[in-house]
RNA sequence: GCGGGUGUAGCUCAGUCGGUUAGAGCGUCGGCCUGUCACGCCGAAGGUCGCGGGUUCGAGCCCCGUCACUCGCGCCA
């Protein structure tokens, strides 16, 4: 017999009845009841419950343990008396009598407990983590993780794509996010970074002669986290085409997205392969007030700005004549609404560090609200009219700059959207965004500067780079978004040398400046470099939705804590004297603050 | 770096208008219990009300400061 065990703990049914067993797991309750005590006993695969009586040696032994301690259970499979059968549990037709027990490993009072699964404190959750991953909840979302990885690969592979790794250790990319150096020894005073993304590398690939690559690969930003951004370090699949429009990019990935996301969303709906939207940016931003739109929300923000040139009500007439805009975001069958509600809203936007925001109400096709009365019941029904608004719904309005006005509305669409239980809940609803912007204008810096990544083709090329206003020129840049995550981001890249130091010369680099910082990409295109382009789409936020869960630490084996730090292992420590001497590294203290501490 | 929220027993939380000895459930420990499956019953231990200062006859509660956690902004090509 098998020193541990013959069956798993989810494996034993009626059919086994009268076998001997030996089965191992975790107490992972325990009910004593004096003269008889049933175990819980727990694996990765399930749960059987163990018996023992007066009758049984093992009884005085599994009364002195705690949960969670380890055990081996050599016994017999009995079929459970129907009135005492639980049908929660896989195994709940049998019991298993146990004639010996030995104890593996016996657990000490625990720091948080397993069985029940009510909220505990993040840092002791952390520091615990492996008691944390036995729980229910954390311990599927992880299986979920590791089955949606593998699901991808497959995806991928069957595209006909081949995953190459990338290094680790590599050059600090000077845009960008902030890297994560690594100490040369043998370059005394140089550092290797942790790719941010194998950006480069899968452009090299392509140059290479490799036409479809993909990897999940580990990536490295020092910035700081949010709840669906982990600090440190993520996951992506990341991806690279040669001789592919933005277009075959798309109709590549919609079926391997959806088919992933349609395999582990259970009963949710998901965007089908060939119809996910394509919205461009400045779309997106007009309608949606945000270019990562979750389109479960129904409600569409409008341009309503002329409706005001001419206004009673003074302040929109005054913005609009000062060139800004007005925007009206629908909050329809809201006339039963207190007025609560609307000054509510307006409050929040306060709170948000917005001028305001303002309202008209509507009942039974009566208006109210400072803004109708100012502005006029005729005018509003021009409005109304206009939105195909009916005579119960009430409307907001955020008004400002374009890019201020856009933000709020964005906001107060979500905000809207919850409080009205808008949003559908039962599906995954994808899009991408599309015709990004290829610059910007950085007030910082008070230069024109990339928007997103600078590697990308601008639209009309290197004749659009030197005869068109920059700040008009979109790239061949897209991300995918779904439910108002952005899932995903990639852009057909920019492969001709020329074009790319006329991109660089815009924000103010030189050739020289280029050809320095990125040689590699820069040297690599003089040689014979396909068109390509390509996408990385972030594995941790697509399993936080898969898995209906509100944080990435909910989906991840050891996260670190909002402030970076690895609360198991002790990341970061201090180095030893040795490890600085031989990296020829000394640590400055900074100033210590004059006032404060404790 | 900045802003919001939170901080009371190991955990989740209650604590009225500022008023005597700060409570409950879960967990832990001890006892009882032969059919439970979130077992039940009895009992016990467990508190610097985050920390510091202030107002007051009196502070868990009010004020100021500070720290921690968390969400967001900045940042994230």
């Amino acid at each position: 017999m098998h020193p541990y065990r013959t069956h798993t703990c989810a494996q034993l049914s009626s059919a086994n009845v009268g076998e001997t067993v030996r089965l191992s797991g975790w107490i992972h309750r325990k009910r004593d009841h004096g003269g008889v005590l049933f175990v819980d006993l727990r694996d990765h695969y399930g749960i059987t419950q163990i018996v023992a009586d007066s009758d049984s040696p093992a009884l005085p032994v599994l009364e002195g343990l705690r949960v969670e301690s380890v055990i081996t259970i050599e016994g017999e499979v009995k079929a459970r008396v129907a009135e005492t059968v639980n049908a929660n549990l896989a195994t709940g037709a049998i019991e298993v009598f146990a004639r010996g027990v030995t104890v593996q490993s016996a657990a000490e009072e625990l720091p948080m407990p397993v069985a029940d699964e009510q909220p505990y404190p993040e840092d002791i959750r952390l520091k615990y983590r492996f008691l944390d991953l036995r729980r229910e909840t954390l311990h599927k979302n992880i299986m979920t993780r590791v089955a949606v990885i593998a699901d991808m690969r497959q995806r991928m592979a069957a595209a006909g794509f081949n995953e190459f790794s990338t290094p680790i250790l590599t050059a600090s990319s000077p845009e960008g996010a902030r890297d994560f150096l690594v100490p040369s020894r043998i370059h005394t005073g140089k550092f290797y970074a942790l790719p941010q993304a194998p950006q480069q590398y899968k452009q090299l690939l392509m140059v290479a002669g490799f036409d479809r690559y993909f990897q999940i690969a580990p990536c490295f930003r020092d910035e700081d986290p949010r709840a669906d951004r982990l600090p440190g370090e993520f996951y992506q699949l990341d991806l690279e085409m040669s001789f592919a429009t933005q277009e075959e990019v798309w109709e590549t990935m919609e079926p391997v997205i959806q088919g992933t996301f349609a395999a582990f969303a259970g009963d949710k709906k998901v965007t089908p392969a060939g119809e996910f939207p394509r919205i461009p940016y400045d779309e997106a931003i007009l309608k949606y007030g945000s270019d990562k739109p979750d389109l479960r929300n129904p409600l569409i923000i409008s341009d309503v700005s002329h409706h005001f040139t001419q206004s009673g009500f003074g302040l929109f007439e005054k913005i609009v004549g000062g060139g800004g805009v007005v925007r009206a975001i629908p909050a329809p069958a809201t006339h039963e609404k207190s007025r609560k509600f609307f000054d509510d809203m307006n409050d929040w936007a306060r709170k948000e560090g917005y001028a305001g925001l303002g309202y008209v109400t509507r009942k039974g096709g009566e208006f109210g609200g400072p803004i109708a009365k100012n502005h006029g019941p005729e005018r509003m029904a021009e409005l109304y009219a206009e939105l195909g608004l009916g005579e119960n719904d009430g409307l907001f309005f955020a008004a400002g700059k374009a890019a201020d006005a856009a933000k709020l509305a964005g906001a107060a669409r979500i905000r809207v959207g919850e409080e009205l239980g808008l949003i559908d809940e039962s599906r995954f609803a994808l899009c991408w965004i599309v015709d990004f912007p290829f610059y910007e204008w950085s007030e910082e810096e008070k230069k024109v500067d990339f928007s997103h990544n600078p590697f990308s083709m601008p639209q009309g090329g290197i004749d659009a780079l030197n005869g068109q206003d920059p700040l008009t020129i979109k790239a061949y840049q897209y991300d995918l978004v779904c439910n108002g995550y952005e899932i995903a981001s990639g852009s057909i890249r920019n492969h001709k040398p020329e074009t790319m130091v006329k991109a660089f010369e815009i924000t103010g680099l030189t050739q020289a400046d280029v050809e320095e910082r990125f040689g590699g990409m820069y040297r690599a295109f003089q040689y014979g470099a396909p068109p390509h382009g390509g996408m990385a789409a972030g594995v941790d936020r697509i399993v936080m939705l898969l898995c209906g869960a509100k944080n990435l630490r909910e989906i991840t084996l050891f996260p670190m804590n909002q402030r970076a730090e690895d609360l198991l292992m002790g990341a970061p420590s201090a180095p030893e004297p040795r490890q600085l001497r031989e990296l020829s590294l000394r640590v400055v203290e900074p100033p210590v603050k004059p006032v404060g501490g404790a």
